[in-house]
RNA sequence: CGGCGAUUAGCGCAGUUUGGUAGCGCACUUGGUUUGGGUCCAAGGGGUCGCAGGUUCAAAUCCUGCAUCGCCGACCA
């Protein structure tokens, strides 16, 4: 590719409205720009990043014996009101009618869509297991989309689905699918982590998910520090401590707390330490046989948070998990929050089993404006469960049983899923077994964000110049920079001699051919990240030399003209 | 969905307090100059100042409504 014939579109300013580097940049460089809130087009050099990414996926999945095929963007309504998702998914999902006004929904993912073909292709057990593909655009209807293409409404996601006949042969595939995914990360050059996930909204039992490592990342990863343990912070189980509860050595006591309704308060006008305190939150119960919910307490220590996700997987909490209303607790309890305690609490108590083994305590009083200190466990309050329901924090015993656990940022780029019959049994898709029985097939479905690829591997490759692209998700392997082109005799012929030289190397080669000076070529092609810049200039072309220039070491390498193109191929490709 | 802020040329911004003919830098066009790391000089093109309404002799500027975009929050009692 020439420049003159391209459309480079790099920005010497950086527009206002991106946040994270890797948005700047796909600006700066001239990858995409905005159309509305998180839409956009992709121009030339980011659409060949994109393509680069798609086809490493591709590849390892063809490898992995996933067979490629392509559903529509806009399914109808019947199939997700089969799976129950119509009503369950809400307002991420873009729901459209067309001029019958039938209902669709522009997909956001398809589950349903790839059930509804397997259901009506697949009918017998010889043809499973089966796993199928796509690479393809999703809409969701983002809150907030932000961070460019990082979270955007409509972005290219690689979906695959398996189909098994059993348990164990989904777990089959679910290994391979994990390996393939491990290799896809390796081959784009990037530092990632396997990490234990929840399975969210697509529902199903185990559940992985991959992430690019970034302090950018819109998720905490906790990690073991003497093993490979790696879960999502939401997932990651804290363990009971190993100290027994000390023995109560002070009496219940009422004080007056009138500016104190949060723990910070409790700490800067009366001196209790958030980790002497527990905090009292109050949700709605599991509905009962006559669909009323009653209250919840969750009691989790004064310096630790709850975890939602942890807490509405407990039978007595309903779930999705919601916080109580002030005039619901008012009305029940008798004081606003602030002032709540597990002491004389007529509801179901839920204590964390960090703030279990306390002893002489600090909670509300459950009367506004007072507080209670000495509260112990058994002698003051008396009926409570306890469960794990808080996040853990840095520190923490890692729950695999080695070291203890770190807390890092990351971005997911993949999740994979063991789903079962979640699926295949909401919507009847059974195959003949070799019995000759109809069987429901258990299935599996493995994700990887084709686009937030992009954007990760430039959070973690760039530098003060612009991104630094790892060689195989490159716009471009090579740019040829010659010096002062338009003024010389013969710079013009050996620039195009390398450059139709190299390209027929299988190297793709952006030929900065513009009549500018040679300090906004080097700055654009850095900004654009290319990996190596040909430098041609009269100066070395009197020794018979070319420059290579090596844009992530900084490394220069005179190379000689005569055995240049045999040398660089050998480089980039190799 | 709640709070805050922004909206003036393709991009980055000033001008709004105190109403009086629309500005700067970058980018773009033309000519010259320069040429191994974002040259310099000169001349140009480009705007219904987000939209609608109001006040006024006069509105980018004051008032009202709306839209769009962004940030923060959406359990932390």
């Amino acid at each position: 590719m020439r420049t003159s014939q391209y459309i480079l579109a790099t920005l010497k300013e950086t527009p206002s409205d991106a946040e994270i580097v890797s948005h700047q940049l796909m600006l700066r460089a001239g990858m995409i720009r905005r159309v509305a809130s998180g839409l956009y087009t992709w121009l030339p050099s980011g659409l060949r990043v994109l393509k680069k990414v798609e086809n490493i996926v591709r590849e390892e999945m063809d490898k992995a014996g996933a067979i490629e095929m392509l559903m529509p963007i806009i399914q109808p309504a019947d199939l997700w009101e089969e799976s129950g998702r119509w009503e369950q998914f809400g307002p991420e999902l873009l729901r459209i009618n067309d001029r019958h006004n039938r209902p669709f929904a522009l997909g956001p993912t398809h589950e349903e869509v790839i059930t509804d073909f397997v259901r009506k292709e697949v009918s017998s057990y010889k043809q499973l297991p089966l796993t199928l593909y796509q690479v393809q655009t999703k809409v969701r209807d983002e809150v907030r989309p932000r961070f460019g293409v990082m979270r955007a409404r409509e972005f290219t996601m690689k979906d695959a689905y398996s189909f098994h006949l059993s348990d164990e042969c989904l777990e089959k595939t679910y290994q391979v699918m994990h390996t393939a995914y491990c290799n896809i990360f390796e081959r784009l050059g990037l530092d990632y982590r396997p990490v234990i996930a929840d399975t969210g909204s697509i529902g199903g039992s185990v559940s992985h998910e991959f992430h690019v490592l970034a302090e950018s990342g819109e998720d905490a990863i906790a990690f073991s520090d003497a093993s490979d343990y790696a879960a999502n912070i939401e997932k990651a189980e804290a363990l009971a401590p190993t100290d027994a509860r000390p023995a109560a050595t002070k009496e219940l006591k009422a004080f007056p707390t009138p500016d104190a309704k949060t723990i910070a308060e409790l700490k800067e006008h009366y001196g209790v330490k958030p980790h002497r305190g527990v905090k009292t939150l109050i949700v709605y119960g599991a509905p009962d046989e006559n669909e009323q919910r009653g209250l919840v307490a969750l009691i989790v220590r004064g310096d630790h948070e709850l975890n939602e996700l942890k807490a509405e997987k407990h039978p007595l909490v309903d779930s999705p998990l919601e916080m109580a209303k002030e005039e619901d607790i008012v009305a029940a309890i008798g004081a606003k929050p602030g002032s709540l305690g597990p002491v004389g609490l007529n509801m179901p108590i839920i204590v964390d089993r960090t703030a279990n083994v306390m002893a002489d305590f600090v909670a509300g009083a459950n009367k506004d404006g007072e507080h209670f200190s000495g509260i112990n466990w058994d002698r003051d309050v008396e009926n409570y469960e306890v469960a794990d329901i808080r996040n853990i924090v840095e520190g923490d015993p890692s729950p695999c049983g080695q070291g203890t656990l770190q807390i890092k940022r990351g971005i997911e780029v993949g999740h994979i899923f063991q789903l079962g019959t979640k699926y295949s049994e909401a919507m009847k898709a059974g195959v003949l077994s070799e019995s000759g029985k109809n069987q429901i097939m258990t299935m599996g479905c493995y994700g990887i964000g084709v686009s937030r690829i992009v954007a990760a591997a430039i959070e973690q490759n760039n530098d003060e110049y612009g991104i630094k692209w790892p060689q195989p998700i490159a716009p471009f392997d090579l740019a040829i920079v010659p010096m002062n082109m338009h003024k010389s005799h013969r710079i013009p012929d050996i620039a195009n001699n390398l450059y139709d030289g190299l390209k027929a190397q299988g190297i793709d080669v952006l030929f900065d051919d513009r009549k500018e000076r040679p300090g906004v070529m080097f700055n654009d092609m850095e900004l654009l990240g290319v990996p190596y810049t040909l430098v041609i200039g009269e100066r070395n072309l009197d020794e018979n030399k070319v420059e290579l220039k090596n844009r992530r070491t900084g490394e220069k390498l005179m190379l000689d003209l005569d055995t240049a193109i045999a040398e660089i191929a050998a480089l980039v490709k190799g």
